[in-house]
DNA sequence: TCTGAAAGGTTCTATCA
DNA sequence: TGATAGAACCTTTCAGA
């Protein structure tokens, strides 16, 4: 581990944290000057170490209360494995992971209530082909929380 | 649903592609002024509706490209509940979800390697006396969409 | 709740070490 | 790679409607 990884890491966490934070700030926290912060940040961008920046937002207070994992396979295990692309129109849908083991994927889903995660998980069927295995969220006791990095450059 | 909703959906679903947009570009996009945009960011903030920014990275560029799913559940049944407390303390452990069903949490992991992962689960094990159940993350397709926003007020 | 304007800070580029 | 400096731009606040 070099003294160039650790600031680049020490950059990669802090805009994890606060992607909002100034080259100011950052500068003064990884004892760099601003220009040169942003030249990194910059390079970062475009290793597509940093890939973006998002706001985080409290799903209740957008009026999508209810979170939950939905697990699905294959109906026909002979048909083509397309799932990701067939569900990727619904929006509903945070995040798609293929997964070792039983089932096919894993589908982090976000809806209003109840009878939308019904609706939704009939759209999921009939869109992709699948047969589903829902575990809804209860509470979140913590999540998004920033990684320790680990950069090998 | 007024119109006032609709501007504080489009700015929060605007934040939330893109959380460093310049308010210049926000007030364009959703049609006020500067200080408008700012003054509905601010509220939006305080509310506690937008709860903070931070980078979107690659997990595989930031040397964690091993993702898995973890459930666990007491191995004592009569035990306290206490395993969100007992695990906040492994960075590795992304998201902690409380969830219905057999098991009692999920959690999300971002690892090195292998050997990391066998690692992780003995600490989550014995930190917080549980057994555990892990599926692996092959690939991810997509994640951590932006949502379509429902403010209700 | 919005607008417009002004002050101060930040981003970004260019140039040099 | 990093520093300095300056122009352009952005953020933030305030008065006024």
């Amino acid at each position: 581990m070099s003294a160039v990884e650790e600031t680049d890491q020490a950059i990669v966490s802090a805009l994890t944290a606060d992607g909002r934070m100034s080259y100011t700030d950052l500068a003064e926290k990884v004892g760099l000057s601003v220009s040169a912060v942003h030249q990194r940040v910059r390079r970062l961008e475009q290793r597509g170490v940093i890939i973006g920046y998002g706001a985080r937002v409290d799903y209740n207070a957008i009026g999508l209360p209810l979170t939950a994992f939905v697990a699905i396979r294959p109906f026909d295990p002979a048909q083509p494995d397309d799932a990701p692309e067939r569900l990727a129109h619904l929006s509903e849908i945070e995040s798609c992971f293929s997964v070792a083991g039983e089932d096919f994927y894993i589908l982090l889903v976000r809806v209003a209530s109840p009878v939308d995660l019904e609706r939704l998980l009939q759209e999921i069927r009939t869109s992709a082909n699948v047969t589903t295995r829902t575990t809804v969220v209860l509470s979140t006791p913590f999540e998004q929380r920033a990684p320790r990095i680990h950069l090998a450059d």
